[in-house]
DNA sequence: GCAATGTGTGATTGGTCACTCACTACCGGG
DNA sequence: CCCGGTAGTGAGTGACCAATCACACATTGC
């Protein structure tokens, strides 16, 4: 299997799993899980549908694969956020809360999978696993990087998932009374 | 049309529509918007598929009348909740913020259901459209009620929010410190 | 050189689903 | 009594989609 010559890191396999992975966060952003075709996503990875099943046997285990990454990104961009602010004297749980804030809008496929995954998780208990560990994952780190106690840590994640939904329906580009105090930047007092 | 005996509120063809609705609503909540077949409504509903499409003629624009019928019981639950608060001198905004915990638990349907609604806002205009009255009407009824400032109103709703996704993935049922310090009732410290 | 193993595909299949159409049954008014 | 409109349906239709299968091409160990 791995040849002689040590480093060798992934298979030709596992390399196409990951760009697979890679190319299906966008489709399943879009279009959420059901609505999203395997060939739809297969083509966007530039393989065929039939490989696509021979490398991840069911939908619903892509499906929760991809939450698998989106949650690493948020990780990612967690733990980044939390290393600057310590380095600057700032406090981490605000610069995270700040870098969630930018990472919707750099990276709008997080969010979106993130919400559908909420959904799926309802009916696809594999997902809901991968939402659980998502949600575990994320919680621990927060706590340990932010040392924050449990009630601001319950607020901060509140804040978050105000943050999806108001995205999700395009509140920000409207300009109500509702949608700019639930969009805004908790700094406005009336 | 309307004949001469005034009082006659609805026709057969409108009372037909609103028990269609309220078939509706468990199959949505339990499904989601995409996985759930017209088929399977009609059935619910003691009609035929047929006919369903011509009470709505369109599977979305059912799925919007759905949304708003959630949306229709909380602001009921709310109303109540305030009422009840304003008359035994409690605080308005957190009697409903607990009247919301009940009716989680009590009416799961709603839950679930707003859920879906806010991803198939992403795809489907006529449900963004109506998730966007949703929280428009919920906005004004409890800022009216509680004369709560935005900051507040931002804070509340980013809980109720929580409360959602935690139910989503059944977060309650689960003993781990995420799940517990974020499903908690805001009491505890550490 | 050749078997074994792994990478990759085209064609299909069985099933489902939103939506349509042609049609029947009823009901009130003239 | 019949006529127009409304309630209601059975039987499709075309499209799409997850998953399968049989088969081809490459690489490697022997």
């Amino acid at each position: 299997m791995t040849p002689a010559t040590a480093t060798r890191t992934l298979s030709t396999a596992e390399q196409r799993r990951a760009e697979l992975l890679e190319a299906a966060v966008p489709v399943f952003a879009e279009r959420g899980y059901h609505a999203a075709p395997t060939m739809a996503i297969a083509k966007a990875a530039g393989i065929s549908q039939a490989y696509l099943f021979r490398l991840f046997p069911t939908k619903a285990e892509l499906f929760a694969a991809v939450t698998g990454i989106a949650s690493e990104r948020m990780l990612a961009t967690f733990r980044e956020a939390a290393a600057r602010a310590r380095a600057a004297g700032a406090d981490p749980l605000e610069a995270m809360g700040q870098a969630y804030g930018d990472l919707l809008e750099r990276d709008r496929d997080v969010l979106l999978v993130q919400l559908h995954s909420q959904v799926a998780a309802g009916a696809e208990p594999l997902i809901r696993e991968a939402m659980r560990r998502c949600f575990r994952d994320l919680y621990e780190l927060v706590a340990r990087e932010s040392g924050a106690g449990s009630q601001d840590l319950q607020a901060w994640f509140a804040h978050g998932m105000l943050c999806n939904v108001m995205a999700a329906i395009g509140a920000d580009a409207l300009d109500e009374t509702w949608a700019r105090a639930l969009t805004g930047e908790e700094g406005e007092t009336e």
